[in-house]
DNA sequence: AATGAATGAGGATTCATTCAT
DNA sequence: AATGAATGAATCCTCATTCAT
């Protein structure tokens, strides 16, 4: 169980180190030696844990993207109202936003970018369905407008992205009223 | 007269097949071997144009980002009433959003990845001032909600990245209607 | 163990190979690799060694240069009387540069070009403070004469680089007379 | 005539330009492109008035040394007694050392390192015919040890181009009492 | 005579990956 | 399981030289 810890550690470190120096250098600037550096393995390690190169950005892909939707979830079951699911939800999400920076910053890249492939990103969608039927949910009961869901995601929880970004420039700092302001823009551009 | 009409060739065929390659296979897949042969040049010949990779990249951002900000005014003038003024840019954006799908794909993925320097990004910014001024007059005017900038932003035009996006990966075809209900939602979010 | 030597041969080949190249072809002609072809190695593995270039040229002028020192001063020790020590440097160096001859040419070429900067080339001189204690004790006991020790370098020394490039473009050899007789003449320079 | 002029100034220009280049630098530092640049013609140009840069350097070594020989017999002629002619041949070289700085080094550059063919140099050695004359002269004389000219260069001649080197490094500045006790030393090393 | 655009060949260096230990 | 040495392939970039004008 030691034995098993120990291992589960130097995977964790690899991906945090890649996290780390992918965020903060970009793809083209995170090779292999330099993450089995931070990691503190030697380079060849990393191909015990991961396939190759692809695979641990893939890796890190869907256990970052995991982690988000399980905090978005956080507190949330789906017997609350529409309104109030949906703010739980949005709430969540904006706090992931702005604390788990790095991480953020990651998912931005791999999804503005080719650097993770369709499919994989396919795979990521898949925990995010409770806020598809939440908002399935509100269209029915005419309290959403009815329009895609893309539409819905896109200026309800997409323009959080843009507020992230912003913030970890050190252009904008976001203060709590501008937050709740925020949510009722997001409320305002879904609602009927 | 020929010959300039030439040398622009060459600059242009250079900046496309950048374009082409960054869009398609991302930064670090987009090798200067690559981009010569698409221009249909010698790779030395891209350094009588720029001075290296990232001025390469560089001068591609600030010149896609000026066409981008040159559409969106288009038919625009400072007198218009603040929301016939704003869907005359909104719709210019989405345009532009949805037919230059190269181009958009290309600055979203500037935006959200380290390989554009800070200081290059802000200049590309500057172009977008008569909306800012637009909004400043909305918000006097009592019409657009009093929040920052960047929040409307973040809702009003923001969103059209995410629905490019998807649009691109053929995942959602927007009709007519939901062009119209997205411009709504967007409206919605940012006016009081 | 066997690691370790195998570790060191690599790089002593590599400085090797360095040494001929530069030595018969000069800085411009030594390519690293062709560095790496002659030391049997990949052009990679070089910079398992060395930084860079630069670097592994700097490295074989301080090898080189200690090597020249070490042996300058075999067999010879403080104590002895002025003109002893100083015959017994002087054909400790003669015998080095007309035995060594790579080694001299390659040092010749260092010294009387930009390749090496000058803070490199300092350091290689530090080896030879005996022989500048030799010179200081020989001006004070009123038997060499009283002039900078460049000075004496350049009458006492440094002629011995001259008759090295005339023996190695084979246009004269030097017989143990000539040799005996050069002796003098650097003794009659710097003697009162 | 005028237009002669400007061709042998444009000549002239490039020649003057590769000294400073190759001087400062090094050869491998001197690229054709930054020669024309600072001779101030099209790199194209170069090829008008020398075959290649081989040709370039070649003419350049060739017309040095021309010059410095020239300089080496002013006010000499084969009548005087020999001290006396050596002193005057010595000085001269010694004020070309150490006021041609450039000249010097770039000659310095060349007899050290394979970058000058051996039969370009023979070609160079041949204008100091007159002080090989004074030479054998003064040994039938009885004046001059019975030594190879090669041994009586290396004494009396080339120590110039150590002090020349420590000169230009700032380590070293000659005064005129250094300089009279070089010249005594000189000679103390090839007279009998 | 003079040029500046153009380039093929080659330069130093990096990198993802492998393999013997 | 873990490693560090090793590398072939590729990357960005430079340079001597040419050629159409």
């Amino acid at each position: 169980m030691m034995k098993k810890k120990k291992v589960l550690d130097k995977r964790a470190a690899l991906l945090e180190a890649t996290l780390n120096l992918v965020t903060n250098n970009g793809f083209h600037a995170a090779p292999m030696s330099k993450i089995a550096k931070l990691a503190g393995v030697a380079p060849a390690t990393i191909y015990l844990y991961f396939e190759n190169k692809q695979d641990l950005i893939n890796s890190l892909y869907l256990e970052v993207k995991a982690s988000f939707s399980d905090n978005a979830f956080k507190n949330y079951n789906d017997k609350l109202p529409v309104k109030q699911g949906f703010e739980i939800i949005w709430n969540n999400i904006a706090d992931y936003k702005l604390t788990q920076i790095d991480e953020s910053s990651f998912l931005s890249q791999c999804d503005n970018t080719p650097m993770i492939a369709p499919e994989i990103i396919g795979k990521g969608l898949k925990h995010l369905q409770p806020l598809i039927d939440l908002w399935e949910r509100g269209k029915e009961e005419g309290i959403l407008k009815p329009v895609s869901n893309y539409v819905l995601y896109a200026y309800a929880i997409y323009p959080l992205s843009f507020l992230l970004a912003v913030q970890e420039k050190d252009i904008y700092v976001m203060t709590v009223e501008d937050r709740q302001k925020a949510f009722e823009s997001a409320w305002d551009a879904i609602k009927i």
